[in-house]
DNA sequence: CCGTAAGCACACAGGTCGGTGTACATAACA
DNA sequence: TGTTATGTACACCGACCTGTGTGCTTACGG
């Protein structure tokens, strides 16, 4: 929404302490937690001192809700926008995510913050019906019976993959995809379920 | 509750601190989430001096894992040992979880503590194990091609139904039920519907 | 040049946290 | 009766938290 307007001056000195904040956020934030992470350690990690932090956000909780808010536009359009993959491979690619990830910041925010009104709460919520909304469209895009259901069953299993990869400490990512292409197989009438034969002409 | 009244100190001489304490755990960590549950309020609510819950628990987090270790009897037994359903509907009670639940505790524990290493975690762990593998049996007996897998898929369901039910504020389960029925009947080769189970060999 | 403002370093306020120390009260048992 | 175990009430400690107040440094524009 705002976008560090200085108006026609433009004049700034320490090249974006804005920018460094939230770049510690992410960094500190999902490495160890939101209530773990203090304004102090990370204004330290961002070379900024906290007076200037509490001039670009006027609480932790505003940063907060900014951090989750730059997630969507990497994740999202970096599966979505894959022109080069039939619908089908689209809709496994959700599942391909890198091990580098912890947890879902926005399952972790929801848990930590604990409070449904929180903005970051908001974001969150509007993140996951994004997500679903555009598993739903490549859904459709397949020719689902249902796109609507099959988004939020594919979502389902994201999530579930993300928490349960926390709590054991280990990959379900796989799992997940497996049950994902049952559910895919099954939703797509016989017309085009076999998009094996069909590639070229899909393309 | 009120079953013991004091003279006009209203001292509370009880017998059972440790189990007060562990109730009042119980409802206060759910409800508001480990890390925002102080010692103080806890020990309130439990009606017990905080002198008196630390000659009980070492400390917090002796009482954390402790907490997460009641969890398994109530939940585990009491939906795997219905005897009075058939395994299939044994395998899908296990998405009929009443709406009283915030979130799986051992998902938000894993996710508030944030350190593997911690001993509630560990518990999370095992717990989280032992419901795939009771699925897993539940999948054996119904007939299940591959039990481990479609019980390693069902749980993944249960975390996923119940993060997202937390991120969003929404009842995700009815959605991984119906996931759950679509793997069941993919996993078991010619079975009845759920009216009698027959034996018969695949292929 | 000087003025202005962004930023820094640092201390500190006010609060909560987990955890203890101390003195006192009750019950059960010898 | 007295001892011992258990529990209470309450002050207190140090650490850490979010958030400010205050003066100083630096860059840039007029």
């Amino acid at each position: 929404m705002t976008e560090l307007e200085q108006g026609p001056k433009g004049r700034r000195r320490g090249r974006g302490a804005r920018e460094r904040i939230l770049g510690a956020s992410q960094h500190l934030f999902r490495e160890q937690g939101i209530n773990r992470t203090g304004m102090d350690q990370l204004c330290a990690a961002a070379q900024v001192s906290k007076r200037t932090a509490y001039q670009h956000f006027t609480g932790k909780d505003e940063l907060v809700a900014e951090y989750l808010r730059r997630f969507d536009p990497s994740v999202l359009s970096g599966v979505f926008d894959r022109t080069d993959l039939t619908p089908r491979e689209r809709l496994l690619a959700a599942f391909d995510i890198p091990p580098t990830t912890p947890l879902c910041p926005y399952i972790a925010a929801a848990v930590e913050l604990h409070d449904p009104q929180h903005p970051a709460s908001q974001y969150a919520r509007d993140y996951k019906k994004a997500v679903a909304a555009r598993l739903a469209d490549a859904a459709r895009e397949a020719g689902a019976a249902d796109p609507e259901q099959l988004g939020e069953q594919l979502a389902l299993l994201i999530d579930g993959a993300a928490a349960r990869t926390r709590v054991l400490n280990a990959d379900a990512f796989p799992t997940a995809a497996a049950i994902a292409a049952v559910l895919i197989d099954n939703a797509i009438p016989a017309t085009a379920s076999d998009d094996r034969r069909r590639e070229e002409v899909a393309s």
